[in-house]
DNA sequence: GTTGACCTTGCCGCAGCGTCAACGTCTCTA
DNA sequence: TAGAGACGTTGACGCTGCGGCAAGGTCAAC
């Protein structure tokens, strides 16, 4: 037999053939005079082999080790390995899957894209938005919901304001999209950090969910603070630096005026 | 934001994070004076983006796909068609778990490897051997069991001849054996062929199983046959050319023999 | 000044082949 | 007898999603 014989025989490319010679799972024949392998059946039958342990989903150095390990006694453990390892796969996919039925049953696909169930319940109170501070504040909760640890998460989803007192605070918000370009100075500035301080919801004030942000070291006025940064103090500090000035300026203010009230 | 805070926000490492830079699915941002690249909140928002979807099980690519084509609508065909692709993994992962379970109940692991269940009882019906033409045919099934067409396979397994039949036959395969480095013209040849074309199972012959073998094509002396080759008649082929002379010649007579009778 | 922790680019490696490229060999047919 | 077409040969690159290493440059701290 030629290689392409001994391919269509076994079912696999030539290609292949060449590849497991390569690899030594099959030993390379002898030649004929013009240099092509010629083939007998062992050939075949161990090629055969090969391609029965590799359908079971042994990789190639596996099978080669269970072709070495002359006839047995080991393709037992190779074989109980792999069945924990597929099985392993297969939770990796029904949770994928799983994930997925939920995601295609929404009505909407949130323009967030696949944030958790949670996250999505509270995206969806909040007051929809396509620019301004509120965008940036769904942006970075959908960045949250991925990147946060389970307890800051879950934190997060406690004590997520409702519809109502969202929609109170929506002005607010467009005051603080007024200041994109204005100065840290401005006049606007101080009253509008106190209204805020008294929009924020007491229950998140006591989760302690704000206790990171609400440290002097995010209260001096240095370009970067040098805290030994935990998880929430990183998105805080994240957050502050991507605002423009005035509207970081604002935030600072409230921070200082809950950082006093629940000191007192 | 320098790589590595980017990369710890969003959980990932930074060698990923230059990788989606190369790939473009994460625009390169803003260098220092000194060649860092220097990141906002927003980069940390699409990492996280990205993350979400390829943890999902899209690939960068279909990533790329989703991230340009403007926010939704295409996003829910990959998705569906993901699933469509993971519930195909699924099946094939959970066939394959059947067939290891199965091969993990088995007393002993054969030494063919892992064979079809129908051809591991037959081959357990075989005498065993670890040499000589049983040997041979043993490998020649396995190679059989997953190189033929479910046809063949069908056949093959519903003709096979019982234990007691197989007992019988055992001291003409060691006549066989004895013919090993014979001549072809050996004087045992002729009469060895025609008792051995007696155990013939009836039911092989009329199954049609062998016909492929016994067509003129095989009889004739030469070297190599130039027959269009179906793939009965390319095993048969590849088992003559593979056995020393004497005991070609033995096959070849009993199927002349088996072609007269089945002629008649 | 010298660690040590960062950053930069760039290239190799992994699994399992597919897919050229550039070439030789064989057989059949016009 | 020449040419077409189907084979064979070696070799190198491509794909996925990064990890790892090399060979540096930068920056803050002791």
């Amino acid at each position: 037999m030629r290689i392409g014989e001994l391919a269509a025989l076994a079912g696999v490319s030539t290609r292949t053939v060449r590849h497991y010679h390569r690899l030594g799972l099959l030993p390379e024949p002898e030649r004929r005079a013009n240099g092509y392998r010629v083939y007998g059946l062992r050939a075949a039958v161990t090629l055969a082999r090969i391609r029965r342990l590799t359908e079971l989903g042994l990789s190639l150095a596996e099978v080669g080790d269970a072709l070495a390990d002359d006839r047995g006694r080991d393709l037992r453990e190779i074989l109980t390995e792999l069945d924990a390892d597929l099985a392993r796969q297969e939770q990796g996919i029904r949770l994928r899957r799983a994930r997925l039925a939920e995601l295609l049953t929404r009505d909407s696909l949130h323009p967030d894209d696949p944030v958790s169930p949670g996250m999505a319940g509270l995206l969806s109170r909040l007051p929809q938005a396509e620019t301004g501070m509120l965008a940036r504040e769904r942006e970075l909760l959908a960045l949250l919901d991925t990147a946060a640890g389970p307890d800051t998460h879950r934190l997060l989803l406690e004590t997520a304001p409702d519809a109502g007192r969202m929609g109170k605070v929506e002005d607010l918000y467009r005051e603080l999209d007024a200041l994109a370009d204005a100065d840290p100075g401005d006049p606007r500035v101080p009253g509008l950090a106190e209204r805020l301080a008294d929009a924020v919801p007491p229950e998140m004030l006591r989760s302690g969910l704000l206790d990171p942000a609400l440290r002097p070291a995010d209260a001096d006025g240095g370009a970067d603070g040098e805290a030994p940064a935990g998880e929430q103090e990183a998105f805080a500090r994240a957050f502050l630096a991507d605002l423009p000035p005035a509207q970081a300026e604002v935030v600072r203010q409230v921070m200082a005026l809950l950082a006093d009230r629940s000191a007192t």
